[in-house]
DNA sequence: AATTTAGACAACCGCGGAGTC
DNA sequence: GGACTCCGCGGTTGTCTAAAT
C-alpha cells in the first residue's frame, strides 16, 4: 500500500513538547475539535506532525485524563486484563476510566511485569520509592475489579458459557508467573456474540430497553468477576498442566 | 559533591485496518 | 477492485530524574 510519512520531517518540531505548544493545541481543539489530524497542525500553526499532535492529546492533555500514580487497585486490574486480554492495552485501557493505553503499557513494562515475574516480594524497589510506594501483590484471592466493561460486552449465559469452555491455558503458564492466556478463539467468540446482541438493543433505541442496557452494564461487571474469579480457580490446579 | 546507574515516562516509529475515491 | 489516505495500535527508544556509590 502506498503510504505517505506520517508527516515531512523538514521544519517540523519533535521531542518534548513546551508548554505554549501544548496551550496552541488545546485551545484549537477545544474551538474547532481534532476531525482531522493531519490538517490539525497546520491550522493551529504548530510545528508538529499529525500524528504527534494526537498522541499528546490523547495521551496528556484530554481534560479526562487522570494523573498521578496508579492506585492499587488499578495495578491490580492491569494484571488481571493483561492476563486476559495479553498486550491489547487500548483494550485495556478502554476498561480504566481516565487511563492511557500509553500510560498503561508503561507500567507494565516498568514495574508490573516485574512484580509478576519473580513471585518473590523480595525486590522491593529501591529507586523512585517516592513516585511508586504503592506495592502490589498478585497472589491469593483478587479484589472485586473497578474495571468498566467494554461498552459492547454483554454476558448473556450462553456467553459466560463459552467463556468457561474457552478458557484455557498456553504453554507460556508458570507457576512463577502467575500468568494465564485465554486463546484468541475466545474473544472472536464472545466478541461477536455480544456486539451482535447488545447492538440490537442500542438499535431499537427504545428507553425501556436502554435502561435494560444499562442493567447489562451491571451484570457485564459480574461476568468478569466471575471470569476472574474462575481463572483464580484455575490457577489452583497447575498440576494438570504440567 | 560528583559521578554512575537504573527506573519512569513521554514521545517516536512503523504497521495494519478501515474508509474513500 | 485497486490506489490512496488517515487513524489507531503496539513496540521501541530517548530523555529526565533520583537513588546509589
Amino acid at each position: 500500500m502506498g503510504r505517505s510519512p506520517c508527516c515531512e520531517k523538514l521544519g517540523l518540531n519533535r521531542g518534548p513538547w513546551t508548554a505554549e505548544e501544548d496551550s496552541i493545541l488545546v485551545a484549537h481543539i477545544e474551538r474547532h475539535g481534532h476531525c482531522n489530524w493531519r490538517a490539525l497542525p497546520k491550522q493551529a500553526g504548530l510545528l508538529r506532525c499529525g500524528k504527534s499532535c494526537r498522541l499528546r492529546w490523547i495521551n496528556y492533555l484530554r481534560p479526562d485524563v487522570k494523573r498521578g500514580n496508579f492506585t492499587g487497585e488499578e495495578e491490580d486490574a492491569i494484571i488481571q486484563l493483561h492476563a486476559m486480554l495479553g498486550n491489547r492495552w487500548s483494550m485495556i485501557a478502554a476498561r480504566l476510566p481516565g487511563r492511557t493505553d500509553n500510560e498503561i503499557k508503561n507500567v507494565w513494562h516498568t514495574h508490573l511485569k516485574k512484580r509478576l515475574g519473580s513471585s518473590k516480594p523480595s525486590a522491593a524497589p529501591k529507586r523512585n520509592a517516592k513516585k511508586h510506594a504503592a506495592v502490589i501483590t498478585h497472589d491469593g484471592p483478587t479484589t472485586s475489579i473497578p474495571v468498566l466493561p467494554e461498552q459492547p460486552i454483554s454476558a448473556s449465559a450462553t456467553d459466560y458459557a463459552i467463556a468457561s469452555t474457552s478458557l484455557e491455558y498456553t504453554e507460556s503458564f508458570s507457576p512463577d508467573s502467575q500468568e494465564f492466556q485465554i486463546d484468541d478463539s475466545f474473544w472472536s467468540e464472545t466478541l461477536a456474540m455480544t456486539v451482535k446482541s447488545s447492538s440490537s438493543v442500542m438499535d431499537a433505541g427504545d428507553p425501556l430497553l436502554a435502561a435494560d442496557s444499562a442493567s447489562m452494564l451491571s451484570s457485564n461487571a459480574d461476568f468478569w468477576v466471575e471470569l476472574f474469579m474462575q481463572a483464580d480457580d484455575m490457577q489452583n490446579l497447575p498440576q494438570i498442566y504440567t
